[in-house]
DNA sequence: TCGAAGGTTCGAATATCTTCGAACCAGTGC
DNA sequence: GCACTGGTTCGAAGATATTCGAACCTTCGA
């Protein structure tokens, strides 16, 4: 069962929701750029350089949140987003070697 | 370029397009049952048990066909579908061996 | 030749997704 | 306390997807 926060457990990732969430490019974006940082890497959910109203981010990040590829920590005032690297990594091997693999230009804004 | 019955080349399947296909249940079974017979067989496309008009059966086909994942051959009266296996694990390795895991139960119809 | 069977295409209905502004709810810092 | 910043939620608009029946085109077999 998903956490209070919406956090699915690592065995309750569905495939077919983290296809879902991944077949959007802005989301695909979203999880390239997480793949490029350093394992741990906690990044502002604006340092995507998304040119989207707020609210439509809040919306892709809830989606990759709920399908299980990212964690969304508070620190205080902002949240931070995690790539659930390993999780899916052991749900789902190699997965996210394609995604980090997928030429920048076609990943249409 | 796509041939004239438009399948891409293998170099021209776009990650994008094959996540977009895989994200569909309906689309997933018909890979997943392609994956559990022999490399090459040639499957008719009724014999999926998808419980759809031919309309949007068809629909599917294409969607699958153009995104890259399986080939239509004619065979006189009929349209057999092939999965494009060997370059679907050249160009996305790993790929297909993630819905062959999905369990039949967790792709609602 | 003519009909039946398998597929595609078209158009329209329905559902789902993406997007946004506005309202709202924290925490931060003055 | 109060404004500000970062996020969420709530509609509602617009764009896509899914689905179907009907019309059509081939090919096969009687």
């Amino acid at each position: 069962m998903p956490d209070e926060q919406g956090h699915p457990e690592r065995d309750e990732i569905e495939l077919g929701k983290v296809l879902m969430a991944l077949a959007d490019p802005t989301r695909r974006r979203v999880v390239k750029a997480l793949l490029e940082d350093v394992e741990f890497a906690e990044r502002h959910c604006t340092s995507f350089g998304l040119q989207l109203s707020k609210a439509t981010r809040s919306h892709h990040f809830r989606i990759l949140r709920e399908a299980g590829l990212i964690r969304q920590v508070d620190r205080g005032n902002s949240r931070m987003a995690q790539l659930r690297r390993q999780d899916i990594e052991q749900r789902f091997p190699g997965l996210l070697g394609l995604i980090l693999q997928e030429a920048d230009k076609d990943i249409a804004p």
